[in-house]
DNA sequence: CCCCAGGCGTCCA
DNA sequence: TGGACGCATGGG
């Protein structure tokens, strides 16, 4: 159990300014249009995001990057179009069935106009969109505030101590959910600052502690596991 | 050669 | 409810 000393009501603010302090904002996820940021969350599903890049860039080339350009394109050259990003069978299927959904939904400006919480249970409900996907087409696409959490949230938190390593995603997003203001921009910067600390110095392997902005913190949080 | 990357659905106990 | 597995390319 959390000691008194990780008070997480305390630390969770406290971790985004000491990113915020080491890498500044990060601007992140600025697609040319809302559709393209709903595409780009899919493709990226444990995808690097320069694979991604060249699907869109593809996409984009073969004018397909819109609602009806994907609906119109045969589902083989869809695949072929989004090779680069891996699972390109998968996706190109799941990627029309989404399209078809935002179609059903008469638009994406019509879909983002419906409530916050019901918008995500819809987009929960389509085939290949789960609970990270959800999120990062709510907060990039749609500007709604919905924390997302992917692997490395999740990488840095447990060392943090704030989780356990196998945290479910719901938990995980409780714990911002309940110690942070609703706000969209941070919930977008602070997201895109645990992916830049991931990236940069919390590596899955071997990780470079004495270049963290939180070493301090995580050492803390290793003293009291180890103490309880 | 290895591991890793902004997951998700299915299957099975 | 939860753990294993398939999906697949490109970079370090």
């Amino acid at each position: 159990m959390a000691g008194p000393d990780l008070d997480l009501a305390h630390l969770v603010p406290e971790v985004y300014e000491r990113l915020f302090a080491r890498f500044g904002p990060q601007y992140w996820w600025p697609g040319d249009t809302p559709f393209e940021v709903v595409v780009g969350a899919l493709l990226t599903q444990n995808t690097a995001w320069t694979n991604v890049e060249r699907a869109i860039a593809a996409l984009s080339q073969a004018g397909a990057l819109s609602p009806e350009g994907i609906r119109e394109l045969p589902e083989t050259e869809l695949a072929a179009l989004i090779r680069s990003a891996g699972y390109f069978n998968q996706k190109a299927r799941r990627l029309k069935g989404l399209v078809a959904f935002i179609y059903s939904a008469g638009g994406l400006d019509a879909l983002f106009s419906r409530p916050i919480s019901r918008l995500r249970e819809d987009l929960l409900g389509v085939t290949g969109v789960g609970p990270e996907t959800a999120d990062s087409i709510l907060l990039y696409a749609a500007g709604m505030p919905s924390f997302v959490i992917d692997a490395y949230t999740r990488r840095v938190c447990s060392r943090l101590g704030l989780c356990p390593s196998d945290v479910t995603y719901d938990d995980l997003q409780a714990l911002f959910a309940t110690h942070l203001p609703i706000d969209v921009r941070l919930y977008n910067e602070y997201h895109a600052l645990f992916v830049a600390l991931g990236k940069d110095v919390c590596r899955p392997r071997s990780p470079r502690c004495s270049e963290c902005p939180l070493a301090d913190l995580c050492a803390h949080a290793h003293k009291v596991i180890e103490g309880a």
